[in-house]
DNA sequence: CGGGTTCTTGACTATCTTCAACGAAAGTGG
DNA sequence: CCACTTTCGTTGAAGATAGTCAAGAACCCG
């Protein structure tokens, strides 16, 4: 998942549910903290999650981090890159994850159908990383956060009572490394959050929104 | 071209010279300043840039800018994302491109070869994006310089007496905006690398990389 | 319950941006 | 071809945003 600039146009669920008539084999199961790959693997398999949430991030030499992406349910993770990983992956939270060879991908062995999802999902992935180079580029931290949040209660986000409750499985450090910021600024730009009544920190890895416009309005660049 | 991280492993030339079987018909050509595609257009064609330099941008609603990427000789630009283009394009300098049509990337109508070639792009691609992530969330002003520099000098600088010679069609705010820095920046850290004499700034468009080592460390975060 | 990790908050600092001015380069029209 | 205009690049000063360092609070796990 990356953090997209959030619009009211709802996209077409990334949750595109790939070939459900493929026999849903070997389905793989993934524990908590538990690693799928390693940057420089061969890649074997791509992954579609099925349920979970996956941790891609790379490592620069001096011990600086970038998480990459967070993998959401719907969400295919492990295209390869003259054949290897090029990034780590491992489980924020125990994960169902559905199995596809990489020759399918590739060569389209087999089954040609799945090899046009699985295309057109790395299509798609280039697309939503090019939105979130302007978020990394060209955003304030408030800014920053606020479209995390936003992204995140649309795609899994739990509606009541015209509030939304969206799960964090992801400490501040993860989500810092993502939006290019750091723990301190994340947790800062929270606070102020819930100061100015956007959002309610129901316990650290759950927030609940309050009022989304505002939230959606400071995501775009709005002053205050 | 996206800013990697610069190493001395150099990388398989990302020239990859696509089937030069494949019948060079229709060449297009475009000029200085003229668009190929805008953001929104439906895609028709991926081209291979032959000669010249292209400039892919995005636009924030609030006229903040992102250069996406600079599509060098050997790169492919134009990949669709639901069938649509999803940045604008247009040739910093006069170029040659090599169309190939989108169904070829997507069906493989034809030309397995050049279809697998087109896939195998578009899989690189989404590796130097995750790279230019680094780049845009964790590193410094002088490191993105240094970095953006030592890139061009590998893939486009002439090498002369122990010297590289590089030239930056683009200007310093497009620079700025594919670094998420400001043009004032970007024309300062210029400055200090030159006052240091790691670079010289031959003319506004010209730069001579005096010192490739010291613009090395510079851009891997070494302490000046 | 206790120890270690993660999160929050504060004070201070550095880096980068903003605003402004000026010079250089490039485009335009007589 | 030259004067004029406009754009682009550089530099300075001031300010803001986010980072760093440090301490304490909250949380998690055995």
């Amino acid at each position: 998942m990356y953090v997209t600039i959030p619009s009211e146009v709802t996209p077409q669920k990334s949750t595109n549910p790939i070939t459900d008539k493929t026999a849903q084999v070997c389905e793989t199961n993934l524990k908590t903290g538990a690693y799928l790959f390693y940057e420089g693997d061969p890649v074997e398999w791509l992954y579609q999650v099925k349920s979970g949430v996956l941790r891609l991030t790379r490592l620069l030499e001096n011990g600086r981090r970038q998480v990459i992406a967070f993998g959401y349910p719907g969400d295919i993770v492990g295209f390869p890159a003259n054949g290897l990983h090029h990034t780590d992956c491992d489980a924020l939270s125990g994960a169902r994850l559905q199995p596809y060879r990489r020759a399918t991908l590739e060569k389209g062995d087999g089954d040609p159908a799945l090899h046009q999802a699985l295309l057109q999902a790395a299509l798609r992935e280039i697309s939503a990383m090019q939105d979130h180079f302007m978020m990394l580029g060209r955003k304030s931290a408030i800014e920053k956060v606020a479209s995390f949040l936003c992204v995140l209660a649309e795609r899994v986000g739990q509606n009541a009572a015209g509030e939304t409750r969206i799960e964090l499985p992801m400490s501040r450090a993860d989500i810092a490394d993502f939006l290019g910021l750091t723990t301190e600024t994340v947790s800062r730009t929270l606070t102020q959050l819930r100061k100015s009544r956007i959002i309610e920190i129901d316990n650290i890895h759950t927030i609940v929104i309050c009022r989304q416009t505002a939230l959606l309005g400071l995501s775009l660049g709005d002053r205050d």
